[in-house]
RNA sequence: GGGCGCAUAACUCAGCGGUAGAGUGCCACCUUCACACGGUGGAAGUCGUAGGUUCGAAUCCUGCUGCGCCCACCA
C-alpha cells in the first residue's frame, strides 16, 4: 500500500528495476544532489574535478558512452563519498564536420542540399538537429544515472565558450602564433574542406607504380623515365627531381623535359630528399598535389600548378581533361601515355591509400589557403612553445613528479612520440557549422583584420570594404580549450576566475584512445598554453604543473560487440545502451561494464554476462527481503536496532559469535581491497570483490548461520539475538554504501527503506564510503577451516544419500 | 617502414613467480518459511607453439605462429 520512496513495506520477491530506476534518476536531478557551488576563495575544498568529454551531438549515447560514463561516475561517487568537493561537468559537443555530414545526408533524403539552402538557413538546420540529439544525450544520462553537475551543463557554440574561443584565436595571432596561407593540406573532396592528418585514415592497397617517359629537349630519343601512383597530376608537373649523386641522371642536370600530353617544358633539378633506389631514381615535381614535392618547390623556387577542382575533377589547367573525374583522368592520361609510347612499365605496387574519417571519400593532397597554429614557434624569443610546454607537462618536473599522469602507462609514450614530431595545426575548414573565423578581409588594401570584436572597417586602411572570413575552426579547437573555458576563461582583469581557483587544474580526464591526439593533446597543448599567464590565486607565477588541464587521464578500452568486432551504424551491431538498461536494470548493465573493465583490455559485451548480474542485483533485492522481514518480526516481539548504529564499520567484541567476527573481518578486508582497486582504476577487481562478498560471504555463509541465531520466541535471549540482528544490518548497510557507486539505483532504494524512510542523507550518494583496515587473517582463516568442514561433511551427506531435511 | 597489444574451461574474461579462477553454459539432486534471476554437490583447461632463466613459470626472457590496433611525406 506505499510506493513511496524508501518505504520497506512489502517489497516483491523479484526485482523489478523499471519500477524504481526513473524515480531515482528524477529525484537525483530534480533535488539538484550533485551540483557544486563555487568554494569561496582561501576554502581548502580538496576538490575532485572531471569534465566530460562532451558527447557530439551526432546521435545518441552509444554502448561506448554508457561504459565510459560508468567508469567515470563510478570514481566521481566514490571519490564524493570519500569527502572530496566533487564536480563532474557535463556538455556536448557540435562536432563540425561530423555533425554538418549527416545533416546534409538528411537534406539529400529530402532532394536538397546545403548549397540550395544557402548558409544562414543550413546552420538553422543544424541547429534544430543539435536540439533533438543534444537533448537525447542529455536526458539518456540522465537515465544511466549520472551524477554530473546539470547547473553547468555547457554545449560548445554557446555564448560564453564561443566568446572564449574567438579570444584564443586573437591572442594567439597576436602572439605570432596563427598564420594563414597556402600549403598543401588533406582535402576531402566529398566535404569539400580541409582536413586534420589526424582525420585521415590510411589503408594499404594494392595498386600500380607507372612509369613515363619524359622527353629529354634537344635530345631526341633520350627520355628521363620516372615513377608515380598518380598518372593524373602529371598534368601539374614543373619539374623533374633526382638525386645529386646518382650518376645516372649527372648528365641531365639542368636539362630541360618536355612534360607529355601537355607540352610544357620541365627542367631537371637536384633534391637530396629523391631516393635513388626507389622507382626509377627520378621523381615528377607536383608542387600543388603531393606535401613532398610541394616542399621541393619551395627549395627550389619553382611554381605551383593547380589541375584538380576541390571536387576531385580536373580544372582548366588540365586542358584537355578538364572537367574529368580524377580517376577517369587518370585513366585518359594512361591511355594516352600509351598511345604515344610514354608509357614505361606498370608494377604493383602496395601504398597507403588516406581516407576521409567521415566519410571514407579518398583524400587528396590539396594546395589550398588555410589557418595554422605554428606550435613548435616561441610567442617571445627564447620562450617556450606550445609543443614545449604540451611535452613538459608530461615529464618529471623539479619536484620530480609529471604534471599529468597516464593510465595505462604506455600511453604516455605514445603521445610523446606524437608530440615531439607534431606539425602545424591546420585550424581551418571549410564547413557552415562551428565557429567563424574571426578575420575580416579588406577589399581594397588586401590586408587581414583579427579582431575580438567585429570591426566595421580594415585595421590597416580603414576601409569599409571588409568582409568575414567565410571559414570555421576545426571542432578540437573549441573542446582543445574546454578545460578553462568551462571555469570562466577568459577573465577581463587576467586573474583566476573562482572556479579556476577551485577546481583547475582538474583531477582527471576519463576517455578513449581515439581521441588520444584529437582532444587529450590539443587540451594539453591549449591548456598549458593560455593557464600560464594566469597567476595563482596569490599572484605568484603559475607553475607548469598547475597549468595543465587534468593531472591524471584513464584511457579506457573499447566496447566491442560480443563477437568482438568494433560497433558501427554501418555494420548494424551497435548496442543501444538504453534498450539493454531496459531490459536488464541500469545497474546490472553498469555492474557488467565494470567487472569488465580491466585497463587496456577491450570489452566484448555479452548479454549473458548482464544476465548473471541481474541476477546478483535480485539476490541484493532478497536479500534485503529477508533482512527487513526480521526486522519486522525483530520489532514484533520488542526487538529493536538502535539506529545509530548505522552507518559505521561494523565492529565486534572478541566474544562475539565466530560468523559475527568473520564477517566483520571480511568487509574490512573487502572494503580495503575496494578502496584500493578503485584508486587504480581496476574497475573489475573491485567489482568482482563486491560481487564475491555480496553472494559468496555475505548471503551463503553468514546469512545461513544468522538464521540460527535470530530466534524471536518468549523463551529466547533478546540480547542475544539483538546483537545478532544489529550486526546483520550494520553489516548489510555497509555493503550497500560499498556496492553504491557501481549499482546506484538499487543501493538507493534499499538504503532508503532500511532507514524506513528516514535516512541520514538525502541519498546514498552523500554517505560515506566504508574504510577498512587490511586484516590479520585469523579469523578469516579459522572460518575457512569451518567452512571446509561443512561442505566436506555435506559431500559426504549427498555421497551417503541422506535426505537433507533430517538436519 | 616503425611501435604496441592479445592468444587461459564450450563461450566471455580475470589471474601475471609458488598447489589453475569468475560469470554464463553443462551434469546430478533439492520446489526448505529472502531469492529457481535460488540452494547443494559435480564434470570441465598439457594456460597458442618451441626453447631459455629459476628450486619452482600461465606468470620473466627469446624465437615462431595466429589475430588485432596505432603511428609514418618514399614518389
Amino acid at each position: 500500500m506505499n510506493d513511496q520512496p524508501g518505504s520497506r513495506a512489502e517489497l516483491p520477491r523479484q526485482y523489478d528495476p523499471a519500477s524504481i530506476e526513473e524515480r531515482w534518476a528524477q529525484f537525483w536531478v530534480s533535488e539538484g544532489l550533485f551540483d557544486v557551488k563555487t568554494p569561496p576563495p582561501g576554502a581548502d575544498a580538496h576538490a575532485f574535478t572531471v569534465l566530460l568529454p562532451p558527447p557530439n551531438v551526432t546521435g545518441n549515447l552509444h554502448m561506448g558512452h554508457m561504459f565510459e560514463h560508468t567508469e567515470t561516475d563510478i570514481l566521481v561517487r566514490w571519490r564524493r563519498m570519500l569527502g572530496h568537493l566533487t564536480l563532474w561537468v557535463p556538455g556536448t559537443d557540435h562536432a563540425g564536420i561530423a555533425t554538418q555530414m549527416l545533416v546534409e545526408r538528411q537534406l539529400a533524403t529530402e532532394g536538397t542540399t546545403r548549397q540550395a539552402l544557402g548558409r544562414a538557413a543550413f546552420v538553422e538546420r543544424v541547429w534544430q538537429w543539435r536540439a533533438h540529439y543534444g537533448g537525447a544525450i542529455l536526458s539518456s544520462m540522465k537515465r544511466i544515472g549520472d551524477t554530473v553537475d546539470w547547473s553547468r551543463e555547457y554545449f560548445t557554440m554557446d555564448d560564453n565558450l564561443s566568446h572564449a574561443v574567438r579570444e584564443a584565436f586573437v591572442r594567439l595571432h597576436e602572439q605570432g602564433l596563427i598564420y594563414r596561407g597556402a600549403y598543401i593540406v588533406n582535402w576531402c573532396p566529398r566535404c569539400q574542406t580541409a582536413i586534420s592528418d589526424l582525420e585521415v585514415e590510411h589503408e594499404e592497397q594494392r595498386g600500380k607504380l607507372w612509369e613515363i617517359r619524359y622527353p629529354v629537349v634537344g635530345a631526341p630519343s633520350e627520355f628521363l623515365t620516372v615513377a608515380t601512383t598518380r598518372p593524373e597530376t602529371m598534368l601539374g608537373d614543373v619539374a623533374v627531381a633526382v638525386n645529386p649523386l646518382d650518376e645516372r641522371y649527372t648528365h641531365l642536370h639542368g636539362k630541360m623535359l618536355t612534360l607529355p600530353l601537355v607540352g610544357r617544358e620541365i627542367p631537371v633539378i637536384v633534391d637530396d630528399w629523391v631516393k635513388s633506389d626507389f622507382g626509377t631514381g627520378a621523381v615528377k615535381v607536383t608542387p600543388a598535389h603531393d606535401p613532398n614535392d610541394f616542399a621541393i618547390g619551395q627549395r627550389h623556387n619553382l611554381p605551383s600548378i593547380t589541375v584538380m577542382d576541390e571536387t576531385g575533377h580536373m580544372n582548366v589547367e588540365a586542358g584537355a581533361y578538364a572537367g574529368l573525374d580524377r580517376y577517369v583522368a587518370r585513366k585518359k592520361v594512361l591511355e594516352d601515355l600509351e598511345a604515344q609510347g610514354l608509357l614505361g612499365a606498370a608494377r604493383d605496387h602496395v601504398n597507403a591509400i588516406g581516407y576521409c574519417a567521415r566519410c571514407q571519400t579518398v583524400v587528396e593532397p590539396r594546395l589550398s589557403t588555410q589557418w595554422f597554429v605554428a606550435v613548435n614557434k616561441p610567442a617571445r624569443e627564447g620562450g617556450p612553445t606550445i609543443a614545449s610546454l604540451a611535452i613538459a607537462a608530461v615529464q618529471p618536473d623539479a619536484s620530480g613528479q609529471k604534471p599529468i599522469r597516464f593510465t595505462p602507462e604506455n600511453n604516455e609514450k605514445v603521445y610523446l612520440d606524437w608530440m615531439t614530431n607534431i606539425y602545424d595545426w591546420c585550424i581551418s575548414r571549410q564547413l557552415w557549422w562551428g565557429h567563424r573565423i574571426p578575420a575580416w578581409h579588406c577589399a581594397t588594401c588586401r590586408k587581414i583584420t583579427v579582431a575580438r570584436e567585429d570591426p566595421t572597417a580594415c585595421a590597416h586602411c580603414g576601409s569599409a570594404e571588409i568582409t568575414q572570413e567565410t571559414d570555421v575552426l576545426d571542432t578540437w579547437f573549441s573542446s582543445g580549450l574546454l578545460p578553462v573555458t568551462v571555469f570562466g576563461w577568459p577573465t577581463p582583469d587576467g586573474l583566476p576566475t573562482p572556479d579556476l581557483t577551485a577546481f583547475y587544474p582538474t583531477s582527471l580526464l576519463v576517455t578513449g584512445f581515439d581521441i588520444l591526439f584529437f582532444w587529450v593533446a590539443r587540451m594539453i597543448m591549449l591548456g598549458c598554453w593560455f593557464m600560464q599567464d594566469i597567476p595563482m590565486p596569490n599572484g605568484s607565477q603559475r607553475p607548469l604543473a598547475e597549468t595543465v588541464p587534468f593531472r591524471e587521464v584513464y584511457i579506457h578500452a573499447l566496447v566491442r560487440d560480443a563477437d568482438r568486432q568494433k560497433m558501427s551504424k554501418t555494420k548494424g551491431n551497435v548496442i543501444d545502451p538504453v534498450t539493454i538498461v531496459e531490459k536488464y536494470g541500469t545497474d546490472a548493465v553498469r555492474f557488467t561494464l565494470a567487472s569488465m573493465a580491466s585497463p587496456g583490455t577491450d570489452i566484448a559485451f555479452n548479454e549473458a554476462r548482464t544476465e548473471g548480474y541481474r541476477a546478483f542485483a535480485n539476490k541484493i533485492w532478497n536479500a534485503a527481503r529477508f533482512i527487513f522481514m526480521n526486522v519486522e518480526r525483530a520489532r514484533e516481539a520488542g526487538i529493536t536496532v538502535d539506529a545509530g548504529m548505522l552507518g559505521h564499520m561494523p565492529s565486534v567484541p572478541p566474544y562475539a559469535p565466530i560468523e559475527a567476527r568473520w564477517i566483520a573481518a571480511r568487509i574490512h578486508s573487502v572494503a580495503h581491497e575496494v578502496n584500493t582497486a578503485l584508486g587504480e582504476y581496476r574497475f573489475h577487481e573491485a567489482a568482482n570483490t563486491v560481487y564475491q562478498f555480496f553472494w559468496g560471504d555475505f548471503c551463503d555463509w553468514y546469512l545461513e548461520i544468522v538464521k540460527l541465531r535470530l530466534d524471536f520466541s518468549e523463551t529466547a535471549d533478546k540480547a542475544y539475538t539483538r546483537a545478532a540482528l544489529t550486526m546483520l544490518l550494520q553489516t548489510f548497510e555497509t555493503a550497500l554504501r560499498l556496492l553504491s557507486p557501481i549499482m546506484p539505483f538499487l543501493t538507493e532504494e534499499l538504503w532508503h527503506a532500511l532507514f524506513n524512510g528516514e535516512p541520514p542523507a538525502k541519498s546514498i550518494a552523500l554517505s560515506r564510503y566504508p574504510q577498512g583496515d587490511p586484516q590479520t587473517g585469523t579469523v578469516e582463516a579459522a572460518f575457512a577451516l569451518l567452512q571446509e568442514l561443512i561442505v566436506a561433511v555435506r559431500g559426504l551427506r549427498k555421497d551417503l544419500g541422506v535426505e537433507e531435511k533430517l538436519s
